[in-house]
DNA sequence: TTGACATACTACGACAGACGTGGTATTATA
DNA sequence: TATAATACCACGTCTGTCGTAGTATGTCAA
């Protein structure tokens, strides 16, 4: 069954894509999410930070301080859970796409 | 260019759809969507009335009364609009879709 | 050296869609 | 006689997204 806020919360999904290529850091997921999307989606500081404290505070990742170049920068690193979030995102979106695609009349150009 | 109210509002696009077949009200559109979903979608009642208001109060549906059996009915007509919108929405769903699977790692079974 | 731009965030509040709860009223069927 | 199906509506809550704004350091060109 799927829930209405599948469709919505997908900004969580991307992020945990990139950290489980890799420990990150905010600025680093915000470019790397415009250029996985190539350049069709770009994440709003706001709403990448404030996904981050959610997955934070769901134990999906898990953070640590670390200096770069003189600049602070907080690294998150997925946790196992935040994995198994991730994979089961990843089905519900196989399902997502499918229910989504009955309601979809897609225009042939000819 | 993908904003993220496009992941969240496909109630709309769901409804749209169904009255891009044809005339119909609420409870009916209701036990469509569930259908056509194959089970895998219920839109909740407060969800979907609340949406066909708004669709209304944007000018993409027509309401008009209308009554069956002794019950009243509020039966709804998609509107030019509503068909300029709903075929914008398909066209967004397929970008959509191919940027979301940029971020998806399908789990093939073997 | 000054100013613009990139880096790397954080705080605060507003907004809107989805949803929970509960209510109204009629008709069908068991 | 009561339960389910039909056909809605009101009201309030929650949460993810986003707008605005601010802080602070490093880089590089004019």
């Amino acid at each position: 069954m799927i829930s209405s806020d599948i469709i919505r919360g997908y900004t969580d999904t991307m992020i945990l894509f990139i950290m489980s290529r890799g420990d990150s850091y905010g600025y680093e997921i915000s470019k790397q999410i415009k250029e996985i999307s190539e350049g069709n989606y770009v994440m709003k500081e706001t709403t990448l930070y404030s996904a981050l404290t959610r997955l934070e505070k769901n134990g999906f990742i898990a953070s640590y301080s670390g200096l770069h170049d003189g600049r602070k920068r907080t690294y998150y690193k997925i946790t196992e859970a935040g994995t198994a979030y991730y994979n089961e995102k990843c089905s519900e979106w196989e399902l997502t796409k499918k229910v989504i695609d009955n309601f979809i009349e897609t225009q042939q150009e000819e």
